[in-house]
RNA sequence: GCCCCCAUAGCUCAACGGAUCAGAGCACGAGCCUUCUAAGCUUGGGAUCCAGGUUCGAUUCCUGGUGGGGGCACCA
């Protein structure tokens, strides 16, 4: 893309220039948008700042030097006080941009790739439905995977289905508890059971032989019911998953066993009051303290099974690991980190994408919610309320690091006020701006359409917003959230309704002008499809 | 007690250490539909928790407070 070569270019040549010049060892050049309000800057760098103490020179004679030695094809370089150095691209430049993005809408703003990841995420326990707080982790994971994609790199998504240990066996014990009194017999939901309506109704699920089943056969057969309602909300929820990974096959497989025994083999391992322990604490490790992988019993811990999946994962080939946590698991980090490098992988191998908790309200109320309990918001029901792009947009457009307060009542109602109409109503007014064109049969986006018509400031603004893409995806790369997207393309819509304002496009008696601003919506229109499908939103032709 | 995250406008959120308006959306006030969709545009009032420090420059980094959320298992 244009814009990726001229920073590029522009740092090399700073870069150059500078070693040239005996200004001492420069840091990185950075590049970022200029501030809006300023006239010949679109890109700017506060480099000669940075420098000039070290170099004993004004950083704005530096600037000024700097800018007029270098030349970067397609822009011109200025200085402005107190020392940046700023380079506006040339109408040429921004055509030629735009003439990209028409030529290959999906390959437009693709990196050059060349990470393996494999991102594993929501991963809810089958004891229940899937929790309207996975909303966060389901939105944050799908859209980043296919955010990566674009960004050229091999991403693998995956969800962790805890269908063996304590949690099944309460499940069974609880669905049985139903079972029975629905034909009238005496039972109890056992301490730490579950307790909500939905058991009753797998209960009445099970089929007559389930009159002779134990425990544990209602375990697995209300686990496969779950399991199956998670994958139906995923798929509802425009979640994609490549693979879902059951702990059962890693007992299966001795997976556990064999973990162990590479620890052990490592050297990394030793027993303690009869358990097994992993040193985690110490020296260069991040926990505090060692882990028991082998209880006394003879039980391995979830601590174990999840070090087991781990080192399945990259045994399947994976060189790099994301999992999204909940702020609820953080502690659990440092262990898990310990654990990947103990199995003698290089320090980043593994991280973990924390989110913050949601907190959910009904007006002013907060809502309280445990599975155990059965009172919880189900993520079916929030999709089904608000809609599937308002939900899939508005969490995207949190970072994950901060809290959110969120108002389930507001999220129903609010559905109209979401920013994501904001973003589709750009597209659905350019499809009825094309609509239009073809009933006065006025020609759209030709490629021959001689761009320079296009010298509005709102669709130079439009322009160079297109070109800019690229980075919106850097930086969803650099904080592993699709967060700068959803932000980027606010703005990018932002600016589509000015230009929509000021620039009237089917014009019979000009069309040249015409033609040339059918072109641009014509890239908008691709631009928004494109994003935000990475979003997981839909793109309506009317509204 | 220790650890992690957060604190920006009435509300929900932006802003890789940069610029002379700290941005949006919602809410509130005033305007704009005989021309391609008013789910839009224009316009007004409104904010960086407190105290120090580093820096040419701090909402951003550091230290200490204050306030909120989460976590500190041979649970998962």
């Amino acid at each position: 893309m244009i814009l990726d070569k001229l920073l590029v270019e522009l740092d090399a040549q700073l870069r150059r220039w500078a070693l040239a010049h005996g200004v001492s060892q420069p840091p990185p050049v950075v590049l970022k948008p200029a501030p809006p309000n300023l006239k010949d800057a679109d890109v700017s760098t506060p480099w000669p700042l940075a420098v000039a103490k070290a170099a004993k020179r004004s950083p704005l004679e530096l600037a000024q030097q700097a800018a007029s030695a270098a030349a970067v094809e397609g822009a011109a370089l200025s200085a402005t006080p107190p020392g940046f150095i700023n380079a506006r691209l040339d109408g040429a430049a921004l055509a030629l941009n735009l003439k990209e993005l028409l030529r290959a809408p999906s390959e437009y703003g693709k990196g050059a790739g060349g990470r393996d990841i494999n991102l594993e995420f929501v991963s809810a326990n089958p004891t229940g439905p899937v929790h309207v707080a996975s909303a966060r982790a389901a939105t944050l994971g799908d859209s980043l995977a296919r955010i990566l994609k674009r960004r050229g790199h091999a991403v693998r998504t995956e969800y962790y289905v805890n269908d063996a240990g304590r949690q099944v066996e309460n499940l069974g014990l609880s669905v049985k508890a139903r079972y029975d009194q629905a034909r009238g017999l005496e039972a109890e939901i056992p301490e730490g059971g579950y307790q909500g309506d939905y058991i009753k109704e797998i209960a009445a699920l099970a089929p007559a032989e389930a009159a002779d089943w134990d425990a544990a056969a209602f375990g697995r057969f209300a686990v496969g019911i779950n399991l199956a309602a998670h994958k139906a909300d995923m798929e509802n929820f425009g979640v994609v998953f490549d693979r879902w990974f059951l702990e059962s096959e890693l007992h299966e497989a001795k997976a556990l066993d064999k973990a162990v025994e590479k620890l052990r083999g490592l050297g990394r391992v030793y027993e303690k009051d009869g358990a097994v322990w992993l040193g985690t604490g110490g020296e260069d490790g991040e926990d505090d303290k060692d882990r028991v992988l082998v209880r006394q019993d003879g039980r391995p811990t979830y601590f174990l099974g999840d070090i087991a999946y781990h080192q399945d994962k990259l045994d399947r080939g994976a060189k790099e690991l994301i999992d999204i946590w909940g702020a609820d698991h953080h502690g659990y980090l440092p262990r898990m980190k310990d654990a990947i490098s103990a199995l003698g992988y290089p320090k980043g191998t593994f991280q973990a994408i924390i989110h913050q908790l949601v907190k959910l309200f009904r007006g002013s109320e907060a809502v309280k919610m445990s599975k155990r309990a059965g009172e919880f918001v189900t993520l079916r029901e929030l999709v089904d309320e608000a809609g599937l792009d308002a939900c899939r947009f508005f969490f995207a457009m949190r970072t994950p690091n901060a809290h959110m307060n969120f108002d389930i009542e507001l999220a129903k109602k609010q559905s109209n006020e979401n920013p994501v109409f904001y973003v589709q109503y750009v597209h659905a007014r350019v499809c009825s701006i094309f609509r239009e064109a073809a009933e006065r049969s006025i020609e759209g986006e030709a490629s021959d359409a001689d761009l320079a018509a296009l010298d509005h400031p709102s669709e130079r603004a439009l322009l160079l917003k297109l070109a800019w893409f690229s980075e919106a995806l850097r930086a969803c790369e650099k904080e592993l959230s699709p967060n700068a997207l959803a932000t980027y393309l606010m703005e990018l819509a932002g600016l589509y309704h000015k230009f929509y304002e000021n620039c009237h496009v089917l014009d019979a008696s000009n069309l040249g002008k015409t033609k040339a601003r059918l072109t641009l919506c014509a890239g908008v229109r691709s631009l928004i499809a494109e994003a935000l499908g990475l979003l997981g939103v839909s793109t309506p032709e009317r509204m």
